[in-house]
Order: structure tokens, then sequence, then C-alpha cells
DNA sequence: GGCATTATTGAATGAACGTTAAACACGGGC
DNA sequence: GCCCGTGTTTAACGTTCATTCAATAATGCC
């Protein structure tokens, strides 16, 4: 008989990976407080008091949830620094299309990393002193990381900068909104639509002389 | 004696609005399942039990924040239309001008707008399925303005649009994303911002032959 | 100044929820 | 076949919260 129509109790890790996906999935779409533990529960095939064999409260859980995800934002914070050789606009590009493949490869914990940035979701509200300042830590690094970009492209006079503020925002905006409408099963893919924004965004700081190509 | 020093009663119109008013804000900075009847009450000067002489019920005092911001969101819908004798780039900025104006002058009032389009903030999980399509109703139709506005410029040759719909939003994108960032005690005022923005987003469709103006 | 109306309160109710506790199933090792 | 540790369940507890109710204070009217 082969081992695969035995089914083994799953390891503990697995059990707890897929309470994580859960808990994220339902924190992200309704927020902490909405969420209850039964629909956690339910939605890995169990009883609400069994969660408490992997986790002391609801509140841990989204702190692992959110300590979790730290890992991914810092790991996407190093792919934003541009390699030196790369100029102005080519650094924008790669910023701006490393940016939206995080935002767009999982919706989920985008959703829990735009709804810190946005200050709403209710989910701010429910974390740690620490882990908001590890939040401030993140978005001071991503828009100084930008900022910087732009700085340099505007003192080679590859870009015209009106506002480094408006414009830092309007750049970020691409990729925290892309969330909200992006449809994994439409017609685009996620690198069309990061290659696309990443267009759009040198458009906006593009100088009127190099304009046109 | 004058009259001012006697405090009649305030009229109950004006009380409604003040819980209206604190409601608003609650819900749209902490989610509706996050906000209790006391702290709504706490925030007018009440107990939570007085705001039942003026409101049914919880469910129902959400109901009606949202349908008064519906006519809000009306009105502003009719200033997205744009004059038969604007130019494209004329009536894009003015349509994104209109945007984030309306986006910056009520920071509450837009969450819940944006809440609503971006399916996150929990506020949406509340409503009834007749205010939901209603709100479809209203995404439909700026998407549908701003579409226009785009189709006739690339007609006439002043955008150039690579793809509509990751164009579109990313114009929108700038309004929504606002309310994140605009801080009214900055030095930058509303009318600043949105000025900057049109610019931003005429930038994003500029046809390369009539770029640098 | 008394009275009906308006507005508000404190105490009470019932449901939902996070959490705990004790009993119960299951599988592996002897 | 028995035992033990690992999970899981049902029942129960304490709390919070929306909501109700009876009592009461404030107001406007005569």
């Amino acid at each position: 008989m082969p081992k695969a129509l035995v089914p083994k109790r799953p390891p503990r890790e697995q059990v707890t990976a897929r309470i994580y996906a859960a808990a994220i999935r339902l924190f992200a779409s309704r927020g902490y407080e909405a969420t209850t533990m039964q629909d956690i529960a339910v939605k890995v095939g169990m009883t609400a008091p069994a969660l408490y064999y992997y986790f002391e409260s609801k509140q841990r859980l989204l702190y692992d949830v959110i300590e979790i995800n730290f890992e991914h934002f810092a790991g996407m914070l190093d792919l934003l620094v541009p390699a030196e050789a790369d100029s102005p606009t080519e650094a924008l590009r790669s910023f701006v299309r490393t940016h939206l493949e995080f935002q767009l490869e999982d919706v989920d914990r985008a959703r829990i990393y735009n709804a810190m940035f946005l200050g709403t979701g209710a989910l701010l509200e429910s974390l740690t002193a620490g882990q908001r300042a590890e939040i401030l830590k993140f978005q001071t690094k991503v828009r100084g990381r930008l900022q910087a970009i732009l700085e340099r492209g505007v003192a080679r006079r590859e870009f015209a900068v009106a506002d480094f503020t408006v414009t830092g925002m309007g750049i970020l905006a691409l990729g925290e909104f892309a969330v909200a409408w992006f449809d994994p099963d439409s017609r685009l893919t996620v690198a069309q639509v990061a290659d696309q924004c990443a267009d759009l965004a040198v458009r906006m700081v593009q100088a009127p002389s190099r304009r046109g190509k």
C-alpha cells in the first residue's frame, strides 16, 4: 500500500502555517476586531478552542502574523536599493517594478502592509507599540530610498520634479492601489502591470528635454 | 440678560449631526466592529443608551452615515463630468483636481469612500446589499468618466496611453492615496497638492510629440 | 408654579466572543 | 492489548457589548 494513502498526522509546523494563512486573509479583509477565532478555526477545519493548542491568544496570533510578514517586508526593502550602475531612470523603473511585484504577488500580505501605511483597516490599533515603531521605520526607509532616486535623477537633469513629496507619493500610490483593482484572472499578468506602472512613474518625473525618448 | 448666555437645548437635528460626525470619524479610523456605542457616546458627551433616543441601532447609524455620504459622492460625480469645450488635457486636469479636493476636503468622508473602493477597512462587510450595489455604481461611473476622457485624448492624439486600465487606476490612485499622507498643517495646501497631482496625471498620459509643453 | 413632553440616566438583559478546563480520541511504542 | 503523549472536543466562565426598560431630570408651555 503506497504511503500516500496513509494520511500521517501533519507536522505541527504545517498546521500553524495553515492557521497563519487563514488568519492573515481574514485579518486583511475584515480587520482584526471583526474576525472571530471561530472564523479562523472554521477556515482550517477545527473548532475555536483547538487553536489555543497552537497559540496562546488571538492577540498573539496577530502579533505573529505581522512579525512573519516583517521578514518579507525587509526582503523587499533590500530589493529596493538601486544598483550603483543604474541610471536614475533605470533605478526608478526597478523600484516601481519591485514594489508592484511585492504588492501583487501576495495580496493578503500586501493588504496588511498597506493597512499599516494607510492607517486604515483597524489593524494598527491592535498592534504593540514595538511593532508600530517597526512599521514607521519601514515607511521611512521606503520613502527615503525613493527620494534618493528622485534626487539623483534631478541632479543629473534626467528628472524634473516639482515637489518631491507629492511626486514620491504619486509613485508609491501606483503600487499600494494596485491590490485594490488587480485581478489575477484578467488578461494582464503581474509582470505586465509592473512594467506599465514603471512606465507611468518614469513619465511622472521625466524632464521635458528628455521626453519622447 | 443676553440670550447667548441662556443655553437653549440644541435642536434634535444638531445633535444627530454631532453624532454622525463622531460616528463617521470612528468608523473611518477604527472600523465598524471595533467602534463601540460607548466610544461614540463619549465623543458627543452622552452615555451609550442615550444614542438610542436618536437611532434605532448601531447598524442603522452606519447605514445613515453611508447614506448621507452618498449624497456628497453624487455631488462629486457631477463635478467630474468635463465641459464640452475642454480639451482632453484640461478635462483630465479638472477631473484630478476635483477628485483630490474631494479627498482632502473631508478626510473622514474620503476614508469611507476609499474603504468601499479598496474593499478594506471592514466597512463593506457591514453594509446592506442595496448599499453595496449603490457603491458599485459609483465606482463604475467614476471609472467610466475617466476612461471617456482618456479615450477622447487618445483619439485627438493628445494622449498616448499604453493601457487604459492601468493608466486609469494610476490616476485614481493619486487621489485615493492622498488622504494617507496629506497633512493639512504642512506647507502644502489642498489646492497645491491638487494642482501637482493634475500635473502628474497629465504627464502620465501625454503623447511624446506634445511633451515638453 | 404645575404639567406634559423631551431627553437622559443607571441598572438589567441577552448574545457573542475570547478563553479555560476537563473529558475524550487517536496513533505509536512496548 | 496497554499506555502515553499529542491533538481535539464539548461544556463552561467571565467579559464586553448592543440594546431595553423603568425611573428621572430638564425643558417648554399654560
